[in-house]
DNA sequence: TGCCAATCGTTTGCAGGATAACGAGCTTAG
DNA sequence: CTAAGCTCGTTATCCTGCAAACGATTGGCA
């Protein structure tokens, strides 16, 4: 049965290859639509929670988008670099750094809004508007 | 058309995110099952491609892996420090750093090509046959 | 009340991934 | 045959991501 002879083993068919070659794709096209002076793929996601949800606890936050806290603190750090974000702790709970927009990056998430759009629909291109359903489902039962 | 209001964008709709998500998962079953011991997954990719095709260039590894050089000077790095591969000069050209593996590599690999069929199984889990087949396609289409 | 467990944030160390800039070697056109 | 241009590898810098270990705070339970 599952034997391991390594000629056995088509590298190009597996879904692990295929899923990050699919992903590498799309934070290229992320990172040339959205430009020099734009959020990166997880600053944006992070603004993007914060602005529909408010401030946030960085764990929470890392919980909404699938990151753990080191990697928060990563992307707190250098949003709060490029004055997109403010770090406050919270009164009721000492252990809680909540993280708030800036009227900067209010101000600038509408045109970035309209960019992850455009990268969404650069990324299916390919696809069909169907089969760009159906992946979206397959992706979602693949969690 | 495509405005910028942001609460009117559905992070978990997007490709993107699930994308990530689905890859995210896809490690994390990888690194379990290989374990402790085993090789990470661009080395596993890096060594099944040079059982394969035999000692290559750092620069043909790369293209056929989708890395970029100093992507792979890392992998090769770490590969060599744990006694899977060596590096030597091409005798025909002495830009090309040819990659090759080490007999404990070798002797290492049907192990590890075992498991990696059962790390693709398991990604693959919550999807029928049919369903698998089909997002193969569609992640290949999207390349 | 007082203590223990759970939660939160941080740090460190390691791995992958991209860009930009550079030096060294090869190849080809003039 | 020489000079221009291409290829290859390296370095540096930045960003994402995981695990493990740690201090501080909170909350619940004995």
């Amino acid at each position: 049965m599952s034997d391991g002879d390594p000629s056995d083993y088509a590298l190009e068919a597996q879904v692990g290859h295929l899923l990050r070659r699919a992903y590498q794709r799309h934070l290229a096209l992320f990172q040339g639509i959205m430009g020099e002076d734009g959020p990166t793929s997880m600053q944006f996601a992070t603004l993007v929670t914060l602005s529909q949800r408010g401030p946030l606890s960085q764990n929470l936050l890392g919980r909404m988008l699938a990151m753990d806290p080191p990697t928060v603190k990563g992307v707190v750090t250098r949003l709060m670099a490029r004055g997109l974000v403010v770090r406050q702790k919270d009164p009721g709970d000492a252990r809680l750094l909540l993280v708030a927009l800036t009227p900067a990056a209010e101000a600038a998430l509408p045109g970035w809004v309209a960019k992850a759009k455009a990268i969404t629909a650069a990324t299916l291109a390919p696809l069909s508007p169907s089969d760009a359903a159906r992946l979206a489902r397959l992706l979602r039962d693949l969690t």
